[in-house]
DNA sequence: CGACACATGTAACACGTTACATGATTTG
DNA sequence: CAAATCATGTAACGTGTTACATGTGTCG
């Protein structure tokens, strides 16, 4: 978020309400939405940090805006950050973990059965997917929403396949640990 | 990670230590580690909530050990979480908000390449893959490690293949917004 | 003896999220 | 007049992360 908001400000000086307005220009098509509220707190913080400051305007009647601005330090540290590395995305999904929660816990609550976990993910899955498609097509061609969207969609599609690894490997899951084994009782 | 102290308990009693222990076996294999400071605040949070309680045992001449196990209502919320939809990735790719940045900094910063960051970033999800490669010929098959590893590699095959679309519709990239113009000087 | 595994914790900090409070102006 | 939009904020809460403190038992 931080950075996202240097990053809004660096097309130009604005105000907080005006950033959310931006925010929303480029991502709402996905579907990625901020509180307003956070703006402010991010703001709050970015000016305790030296990274941005702010001047008061009075425009007329309205009331008071305080439009922000990167300072020096903002405008270094945003170009550090987007020529920094970003890192592979080290994935963990959801599922997996209550995939392994209803093994790890089967003999203490044995109805649960992973095959159905996996299932019913895939089926939201496909869902997301169907939906996905559908917006990509209302959505702009080459644009910050549709890239989010093609995105998602490989993402998806990715899990998809992961399922399938996953429910072929299930049955010999081996969860190879000493200590399952050794329930008291 | 509140749900996967829950999980981990779920296959018996036992204490913080332990719990790490049991931690590391199943996640360290795909690197994904925890600090075991983390494991007694969750502990503590889950404790406060009445989800699990524990009882002090003193096993000789070792330390004391305080033995958690779960609560009816801990095994209750385990049962609710694993059976409850786990939500479909909503993807926001760090890299493409660097992307947007680079893109909105343009008058600001105009040394920044957004296509340096792609191919910086492509290079990177190459290396990765090759490491998981790698790792994957050592890993045990069917394990919980094995699947993450999988998990990955998968979605770093998604990533790639974005970061081509992204390369192709990054000339035409519209960053269709109305303010990015209006900037004052 | 010194290093290491065992074992538990806490204080400080950072961050995101939400609900709420406040008030002016515009528009149906 | 009522509702929506403009505009700003904050207090509370949940959570993850780290650094640090503290001590025992074991093994070379």
């Amino acid at each position: 978020m931080k950075h996202v908001v240097l990053g809004l400000l660096a097309a130009g000086p604005a105000h907080g309400y005006e950033l959310h307005r931006r925010y929303d220009e480029l991502f709402a098509e996905a579907g990625v939405e901020v509180n307003i509220g956070q703006i402010y707190v991010t703001l709050g913080r970015l000016e305790r940090d030296g990274l941005v400051s702010h001047s008061t305007e009075s425009s007329g009647p309205r009331r008071d805006r305080k439009v922000y601005r990167l300072t020096e330090a903002g405008a270094k540290q945003l170009r550090e950050w987007v020529t920094e590395p970003s890192e592979t995305p080290l994935v963990k999904p959801d599922v997996l973990l209550r995939l392994v929660t209803a093994r790890l816990a089967a003999v203490l609550l044995p109805d649960l059965d992973p095959h159905t976990v996996i299932a019913d993910h895939r089926q939201r899955c496909l869902e997301a997917l169907r939906d996905l498609d559908r917006q990509a097509a209302r959505a702009t061609p080459a644009s910050v929403g549709g890239l989010l969207v093609q995105a998602t969609a490989l993402h998806l599609q990715a899990e998809l396949r992961w399922l399938e690894a996953c429910q072929q490997q299930l049955t010999r899951l081996e969860l190879r640990t000493s200590w399952n084994g050794e329930r008291d009782e």
